[in-house]
DNA sequence: ATGCCCTCGCCTCGAGGA
């Protein structure tokens, strides 16, 4: 089972790019993000067509998520994260598919930092942490998918020291994603590859791609029950190479599932 | 210290992204 995350960065400028990458990796689930369109102008019919069913939460111009599977529809289990009532970003939606439960989710940026938004990522990541524990609590198999807009460690940094004071980088942030990660979730892209430089997202300036100057923000979080199914993790860097395509590149990992126990 | 480049909206500049 391949499960992927992207970064599409404006869903319907980019719907040739994500159906074209589709039918290249035929990934089983696909998480989205940064939808930046209100829910009436989803292409839902095009991507049905590709033989994806897709549910998904838009919203005018800025974020959104959405979760696609091929050759079935999506099970929603949640949309929004518990905690604050009035927060109406659409940034959280989670579904069940072959038995595992499948958290899609966009971390706000946070910049400029200090700020009330970078308050407001610290505050969606303690919502997150609750509502992760909550998650491992119930001890089904799940992932929690998508754009963190963290870099845990310097490693996951082209040039480190000249993000130090950014909302991705910031202490207090990378301490939010350490502390999520040490109630029992497994990153599984650093677990596969412990020592290796690999960014999922490149600015547009610069030629900073073909430099391969990036930032590793975009993470896949195993709970202990899907850590021994994993098989491979990788970031899909051809599409990021194609014309008028995202800042972030698709990435995606491999399950091993286990034989469904037989009656 | 900042811009660089790109998205969307109703719009040819501004806000936001990372």
């Amino acid at each position: 089972m391949k499960i992927a995350t992207y970064n599409v960065n404006g869903i319907n400028g980019r719907l040739e790019i994500l159906l074209r990458w589709l039918k290249e990796d035929k990934p089983d689930v696909v998480c989205l993000q940064e939808l930046k369109t209100e829910n009436a102008r989803f292409p839902g019919k095009e991507i049905d067509k590709a033989g994806y069913g897709a549910i998904w939460r838009g919203e005018k111009s800025w974020n959104g998520v959405a979760i696609l599977a091929r050759n079935a529809l999506p099970v929603m289990t949640r949309r929004g994260l518990p905690g604050d009532p009035d927060d109406n970003h659409s940034r959280y939606m989670e579904a069940a598919v072959n038995g595992i439960l499948i958290g899609c989710l966009y971390v706000p940026n946070g910049n400029p930092a200090p700020g009330p938004k970078f308050d407001y990522k610290l505050r969606w990541f303690r919502r997150l942490q609750e509502y992760a524990r909550e998650l491992l609590d119930l001890g089904v198999p799940a992932l929690l998918v998508g754009d963190y807009n963290v870099m845990p460690t310097e490693l996951d940094v082209y040039r480190p020291e000249r993000w130090v004071n950014d909302a991705l980088f910031r202490s207090e942030v990378r301490k939010a994603y350490a502390d999520l990660v040490a109630q029992g979730w497994t990153d599984a892209v650093r677990h596969l590859h412990p020592d290796e430089r690999i960014y999922t997202f490149w600015k547009y300036w610069r030629n900073s791609f073909e430099r391969d100057a990036g930032l590793r923000i975009d993470h896949f979080l195993l709970s202990p029950a899907v850590v021994p199914w994993l098989r491979s993790a990788t970031v899909r860097r051809k599409p990021r190479s194609w014309a008028h395509t995202s800042d972030h590149a698709p990435v995606m990992i491999e399950l091993d599932l286990p034989r469904m126990e037989e009656d």
